[in-house]
DNA sequence: TTGAAAGCGCTAACAG
DNA sequence: CTGTTAGCGCTTTCAA
């Protein structure tokens, strides 16, 4: 910048001035000369002593669980485009798998002096992590279920979404059904299994008898645990999986028994990720909004960072899509593209 | 800082010291107070002002060109684990069908002034960013295939994959085979289909007769396309799709149109996705080594930024996952779960 | 409308 | 082993 001044035979204040374009008077032709200099010499502003100065860096860090599951992906993108258009960078770290990083990316953003944390996919609701939030004094926002309610949270009704699943079994007829969870310690799951049993109360069914297997978020997880649930004496009729890319396993599982889906067994999943629709049977599911609530939950931590008022939480609309999974004749020829989305 | 120093009647150097714990020479009992003093206080060093200082952010960017397609979060993964690792944050950021946004992506992050660039995907071989992160002398390296072959890359042969999945079906005894390939410009499917074409040729098929549809890489288009190819009076009687997601689209075409897989198509598909293993009928595929390929792009950069001599170019291994998409009876009762991973 | 100078928080000589 | 000090690149009073 320094030699851009000199250059331009001009104070280091005035091509400050021209470049960070604040609505300071400048004299036209000063500008102009010192605009031609700047990209002469290839000049690029140094956010750093900027950041230094105002002690704010616009940029936000966000902390997402696991990418392999598509719903995390979906978060991410949202808090982007609502970031980017807020001209915000995105400082990015994934858990997968590693969940010792958690302390060490939390201090590593704090040093780099990020203006606020996202925290996607929540079910960080052990005390360390909140403590050491609140140590470092970073603002949050929660992207996802958070068992304490600490931090203000963007995140489906999952009580709701439990129900949802389970009166859409309920109606068919279903009475002996399967549910297949995430691996503990997962909030949303916890929510969605008990949801699904105040359903099985009011239907008269002993929600105690209902079989529940724990699985990882993934395929592998939902072909082992739709064959524990399917190789039972009292087989149920229906399973309600934790994620869609656990009901694929579930249906392989049960194709591998040569149970027909819909007819033998019916299967739900969540989360509605783009294949599904695209799968035969195609597979019912509960859709989570993603973009949608990582977009929200940058929305509430821009408003955090202006000093506003913000929510404790916001709770996001779900939706049942039906599909072949549990409706036979859903996928008729012929009728698959009619569903329309994009 | 100032302050710690003043608590624990210390000059800011000797906390500078302790805090960086660069096996600089300080007594023990000094350096207790210190600590104690930095954990009593709260104080969590400010990183941008030893940035300023030392010229070096210790973090990288990366710009992927869309989260939905399973292959980037993959890549994403591989580039995080390594840099992690090392001591590098990432700043990250998408395009995801917002191509103006890229060059202000660059700028951002050359004015946040990161040690190093990955750009994911490649494609990108369009000159304007290229000159742009000429200018801006970003060291970058793709992680992805690039047309001029400019900067440092790290990518599979594409001319090879392309052999792989067309050889397959040719041995198989297909004769007429359609190619469901990716939207225009995209530098990897074009290689693929170069290589399939070179194999029709040397089967003494004619690859002029081989009909080429295109797609986005998303299952819708996969759908439309697998119904443009089988609609046709010379209905082929196998498909190769630029993606799994694409082919997963294909397959649910062929489906509602009465098609038997593989008995009556055999489809292929790229990137060997997590849920096609769990398919029925199993996606045949190639598998792209994600992770691999994001890891090693960060490697490659690492030299980079340490002054050391990379390769211009790095190449991966592909490998073909024969599963029931292309042949029938590999998804027998009992047999799926055998193929073991993870 | 422009310039001079102080200072954001830290590190690296250089002295002691 | 510890302290003093200059300065990283920028913005922002304050004066001119």
């Amino acid at each position: 910048m320094k030699d851009v001044a000199q250059a331009a035979k001009v104070s280091t204040a005035t091509v400050s001035r021209v470049v960070s374009d604040n609505g300071y008077p400048v004299a036209e032709e000063t500008r102009l000369r010192v605009l031609e200099t700047v990209r002469r010499m290839g000049y690029t502003p140094n956010d750093l002593a900027r950041s230094l100065l105002k002690d704010a860096t616009r940029t936000i860090g966000i902390i997402v669980p696991d990418l392999a599951n598509p719903h995390h992906p979906g978060v991410l993108r949202g808090v982007e485009d609502v970031a980017v258009a807020n001209g915000y960078s995105v400082l990015f770290s994934s858990i997968d798998g590693h969940p010792d990083r958690l302390e060490n990316y939390l201090n590593v953003m704090a040093t780099k002096r990020i203006d606020g944390l996202i925290m996607a996919g929540g079910g960080y609701d052990s005390t360390p992590p909140l403590e050491q939030i609140r140590a470092l004094r970073l603002k949050t926002v929660m992207a996802g279920p958070q068992a304490g309610g600490q931090l203000p949270g963007v995140e489906i009704d999952n009580v709701a979404a439990g129900r949802l699943a389970a009166e859409h079994l309920v109606q068919l007829g279903h009475r002996s059904i399967g549910v297949i969870t995430g691996p503990q310690g997962t909030a949303a799951p916890a929510g969605r299994l008990a949801g699904a049993r105040q359903v099985f109360a009011e239907a008269g069914l002993n929600p105690g008898e209902m079989p529940v297997v724990e699985s990882p978020f993934a395929s592998e997880g939902g072909y082992a645990g739709g064959r524990a649930l399917l190789d039972r004496d009292d087989r149920p009729t229906a399973i309600i999986a934790a994620s869609d890319v656990i009901a694929v396993g579930a249906m392989a599982a049960a194709h591998d028994l040569g149970l027909r889906v819909p007819q033998d067994l019916a299967i739900v999943g969540y989360d509605d990720i783009p294949v599904s629709r695209f799968l035969r049977p195609s597979l019912t599911t509960i859709g989570l909004p993603s973009w949608q609530i990582g977009a929200t939950a940058m929305e509430v931590l821009l408003k955090l960072l202006r000093g506003e008022e913000v929510p404790d939480h916001t709770v996001l609309g779900l939706e049942l899509v039906v599909r072949g999974s549990t409706v036979a004749g859903a996928d008729e020829p012929e009728a698959a593209p009619q569903e329309s989305q994009e």
